[in-house]
DNA sequence: CTGAAAGCGCTTACAG
DNA sequence: CTGAAAGCGCTTACAG
């Protein structure tokens, strides 16, 4: 047990040349074609395989890229850890995944055990750490991008989702479809807050008044309580989750009221999450693609480890998902009794039913 | 840019001690404590941090542990995640998680990098190399243990949930309902297979005779599919479906096409995924504990790297959640006529809604 | 308790 | 194209 893994010496004595030469050949230099063949040959009769940790030391670049998410629960980092392979993969970098920053503290430490293995750069998905600090930790020889950053802004290069412009679209979505009274259940955090900005703009755009804001942490059981709320509120005929899960614990409850939906009330929810697709009614919400984000982090990241980065800051962008969620509101059944029924796709689905 | 960070030498120097005396202190050993202070006040100063990179080539052991999971999507994994570092964290070890073996050559690769990267010990989540490969590849220098291997038996520590008892208690669950005709959509692998037989141990038991079986995929696509398999089988009464997003998928369908849930067909899923206690109606199901296999996979493989491992196999245990997805069966009704109604509170649940 | 020195397994100017 | 040698930043017997 625990025999010696075989070292570059080994493979330099079979093969009968120097070191310098075998460490040429496994890297792709030049070396003639006798020497490389030698090489070769004794590399597989031994089983040789180099020691990564040897080469970091002596080049001073580990190859790997590391990445710290809140909470590796989320569906949404799974996506964006996709995103990061995407672009991390063909060019032989490898990415290890460090878990949960959702205290300070437990960033702090990922983050230095991140910097003591020596990664040539840093995602940090959802950092809290005060901008100084990071500075301080990160220094310069490691690059660095933020992605979801909650504080504003930094020195370094960031990523963020358009939250605010997806909750734009959430709400003009809902308002298009002749809802008028519109409710919020809110977020958390730096997301919530931009979403709850462009929902509230979007109503202003429209010349609406600000609707009933349901107090919600991204959780199902704060959808459930949200549910609650809403029957204190009958005028209400549509609401804008901050996120699915939210909307997946409000429609649960309200179903388990009895309430029909989208009838008697319409949701519109943020994320897309795996599921949303397949709740009765599919959920109408917005899609944010993690993936991409992913990528983006990642390039971003590969460039400012070479240097060649200016710090930047991008808004990926999000989509609407239209499914079933949405009825037509009141505004939209008084536009019908002046016109002709000019029934859309999607007021097709949702009439379907009853 | 690129400045560099201070090393072992810098604080020695500026100690006014040897590097010796730095690594003793810094590692906790026995040091005079003027020496210590003297480091410390160094160290503070310099912003020293040990490079591990180092450490790992001069000690031979990385402190770190590598995960290779199948897709880091599943919750489940995020789940198995957070177990294992509910071991490795009191510790001070680290531990990577390497996405993907989708494929033989992705898993491969995965493990390749990890070893070369001197991790102490790795975990495998549904490794699907061949085990004589892996033996080879692991050696015996690190610490391996099998999570949910495909092939069976193999010379490495391994753990797997008890499918086949998860599925044998679902179906006994359905069977107590009073469910005769009982259909099963299937999954894949070796866990689809486990469960597979576990159903069928059960209506064996039961002297039932096996009931109708629905090709599926683990995907909530194949659950809708399988909703159209059912219409052709009125006399079907009950399904277990061998896993939640199989579950979500038919319910989504079934709802859709207008059908009663759960008065015109008992739905039972596996898995327990978070989604699943917010469905309507709420998904009874089997839990894995996957947090616990986490923690035990941990367990096993600092016991592996330290040598002093027998290689053994663990059977993790599942458990019954019973929501309301499952309404009484035909033989219950036949039992009521004779017998004063006697309603359990499931059969409450399951009865409110009509 | 402490220091000088060798060694971990690579890579890379520097000569040739 | 190739080798001898120094160096990457630590740790750890070995002496003292």
């Amino acid at each position: 047990m625990k025999e010696r893994y075989p070292t570059i010496l080994d493979v330099a004595r079979a093969a009968g040349v120097s070191t310098a030469t075998v460490s040429r050949a496994m890297n792709g230099r030049v070396v003639s074609p006798a020497a490389r063949a030698k090489v070769e040959e004794a590399v597989e009769r031994l089983g040789y395989r180099p020691n990564s940790v040897a080469r970091g030391l002596a080049t001073g670049r580990s190859g790997v890229i590391g990445v710290i998410v809140p909470d590796v629960a989320g569906p949404l980092y799974a996506q964006m850890a996709r995103g990061i392979e995407d672009v991390t993969e063909p060019l032989g970098l490898q990415f290890f995944l460090l878990t949960d920053n959702r205290s300070a503290e437990l960033e702090r430490q990922a983050l230095r055990t991140l910097l003591e293995r020596q990664v040539d750069g840093v995602i940090l998905i959802g950092s809290r750490l005060p901008a100084d600090e990071l500075e301080e930790l990160v220094g310069t020889r490691t690059g660095a991008v933020l992605v979801e950053r909650e504080a504003p802004l930094d020195p370094f290069t960031s990523i963020s989702l358009d939250n605010e412009g997806g909750a734009y679209a959430a709400t003009e979505h809902l308002i298009e479809r002749g809802h008028r009274r519109i409710a919020h259940v809110t977020g958390l955090r730096k997301a919530g807050e931009r979403r709850l900005s462009g929902y509230l703009r979007a109503l202003e755009d429209a010349g609406l008044p600000s609707g009933p804001l349901i107090d919600g942490d991204f959780t199902e059981a704060s959808g459930v309580v949200a549910a609650q709320g809403l029957r204190a509120l009958p005028d209400v005929t549509a609401v804008f989750c901050a996120n699915d899960r939210i909307a997946l614990g409000l429609v649960s409850a309200l179903l388990a009221e009895g309430w029909r939906l989208p009838d008697e009330l319409s949701i519109i929810g943020f994320d897309d999450l795996p599921f949303s697709a397949y709740l009765s009614p599919s959920l109408t919400t917005v899609r944010q693609d993690a993936r991409a984000m992913g990528r983006l982090a990642a390039q971003r990241v590969v460039a400012a480890m070479s240097g060649s980065a200016e710090p930047s800051a991008a808004l990926v962008p999000t989509s609407l998902v239209v499914r079933a969620s949405v009825a037509p509101g009141p505004a939209a059944a008084r536009a019908r009794e002046d016109a002709p029924p000019k029934a859309t796709s999607a007021v097709q689905v949702s009439r379907r039913k009853p």
